[in-house]
DNA sequence: GCCAATTTGTGCGTATGTATT
DNA sequence: GAATACATACGCACAAATTGG
């Protein structure tokens, strides 16, 4: 994988494609370390900040989460529980505000459910430990 | 509003806590323009990036889209269509990868819905238009 | 069509702070 | 303490898209 500062395509999103490929075909696992910043720029031949917008790419699709002090991870996906609700449920998803993210301990790129029961009260769940299956008991 | 720059909380969360509060309080309605980068640098004393910084926070939010060119306008919450499901459907949600972001005209900060009907077929609905209701017909 | 002004996008450099190992 | 890695923040320059005259 090289980058062309020449392309149309902007060099931070040839990184990120390049990255994405790598975690899609499994040559990133879940769990495993991605290069850290410093490696992309030396093996890339681009500045920090080019590097650090493919990660932010990234970790906005959900696919990295990243820790200060330790580097990015590929997220782990397959690990989701179903929750059954019955009918006359109604659920929306969106993006969590700071605090809910605080609250949940949800990462970035992560979105939430809005469960609304047929009584109009909600609960919030974290879209990537959970899945909604709509079936009576 | 204003930015402390010795505050233990970094300048572009001030800001966009700030907007956010605009937003939510609906002193900056849907549709409308929020202030320009050069708009917020010149009013708050900040570096171009620390603006920046800000408006994309509020875009991964989902509460903002950005046009180049045009700026930054309020994203609209209300206009959501309910699709209604049977039993035994599943429903997953999470961030869209670019290419579904193209294909579904979805801007950032928006999740996708993964519908799963009894038979295992799949659908994808964007999460800001639409809302999944469980019942029968 | 053209040009200028405005606004966001990309890319580089530097410096310093914070967290982890 | 040292090394590594990410976070914040400033500066600069030019590109791309849109709007208005």
């Amino acid at each position: 994988m090289t980058i062309d500062p020449y392309s149309d395509i902007p060099a931070y999103k040839q990184l990120a494609a390049g990255l994405r490929t790598m975690i899609d075909s499994g040559s990133l696992a879940p769990g495993q370390r991605v290069p850290s910043e410093s490696d992309l720029v030396q093996r890339y031949g681009v500045a920090r900040e080019t590097a650090r917008r493919a990660i932010a790419l990234l970790r906005a699709e959900g696919l990295i989460q990243t820790i200060q002090g330790q580097g990015s991870f590929v997220a782990d996906r397959q690990e989701a529980v179903t929750m059954r609700f019955p009918s006359g449920t109604e659920v929306a998803a969106r993006m969590p505000s700071p605090e809910e993210r605080r609250a949940f301990g949800v990462p970035e790129g992560v979105p939430i459910f809005i469960v609304r029961d047929p009584a109009g009260r909600e609960s919030k769940l974290r879209a990537d430990r959970n899945v909604i299956l709509f079936a009576e008991e």
